[in-house]
DNA sequence: TATTGTTATACTCTATAACTATA
DNA sequence: TATAGTTATAGAGTATAACAATA
């Protein structure tokens, strides 16, 4: 029976586990990057597509949608909440498609939330140590693009 | 304007953000392990919490929910499914806790996921090519461990 | 026939509040 | 007063099916 008056006898068997240990640090910078966008009452998810929107200036939201692998239906409420704030602009293309861009306000969040996210990512490198970062993302590249 | 009818010029911009990276590389591998497991009807979380009472055994569902961030209120399903499946055994230590151990048949189970547990990583370790796989672990380790 | 945007819906995961019984 | 287990509930996030308009 575990110790369970000394925590440090709980054993944890799936630390040393790389799947579990990735998950744990993928959240663990998602929840500062989170804390870190609330003073701009932004989640992650919406800085990001700020930031699609900003270096490819009229694409759709299926577009978008396709490029952070979320469902059309799932784009319709996460656009409609930028645009009710004014940070979007759409104009017609097709007649069934609508072009995105950022309005000036829009443009402005942007900006904010992409110095936000680079605070948030030096904080990280630091904590890096000596470690490369570039070698470190090249490496979770080839595991993200992995398929069996 | 983006040119939507070659995907390639599509640009990403968070593809070399560290956290987005990270995100994708744990959701890529998550989806690999859940997708293994799907043979024995079990969810990652559920092989994580067998794991964990294999080498715990005698531990609280409070102590298994601590070590793996999931909340009490959250914790109770969790432990009524496996227990309706046959795998738990429950013990009253206290009065008000229960000390959890696996039954035979879930000592079978926790021996099958941790055996398709270990098929899952080598098969990414493979896709890591030459790299030190215990030296990203470390890596992941800081990360996850960093606080502000 | 395929795609865009949309609505409705359901399921999972996570979070809080509140209760009981025990310590 | 604090903890273990529980219930109810609410909020995200994600998934599918279906529809109208358009290509």
């Amino acid at each position: 029976m575990a110790d369970i008056q000394n925590p440090a006898a709980f054993v944890d068997p799936v630390a040393p586990r790389l799947g579990y240990m990735l998950r744990r640090a993928s959240l663990a910078m998602m929840a500062d990057l989170g804390a870190s966008l609330v003073v701009m009452n932004l989640r992650p998810v919406e800085a990001t597509i700020l930031m699609l929107i900003g270096v490819n200036p009229g694409c759709t939201q299926s577009d978008i949608g396709r490029a952070l692998g979320i469902k059309r239906a799932n784009m319709v409420p996460l656009i409609a909440g930028l645009s009710a704030r004014g940070y979007l602009d759409k104009a017609p293309v097709d007649g069934r498609s609508l072009a995105l861009t950022l309005t000036a306000t829009g443009e402005e969040a942007r900006a904010l939330a992409e110095q936000i996210t680079d605070a948030h990512e030096a904080r990280f490198k630091q904590v890096l140590g000596g470690q490369d970062p570039d070698g470190l993302q090249a490496t979770l590249a080839l595991i993200a693009g992995a398929s069996f």
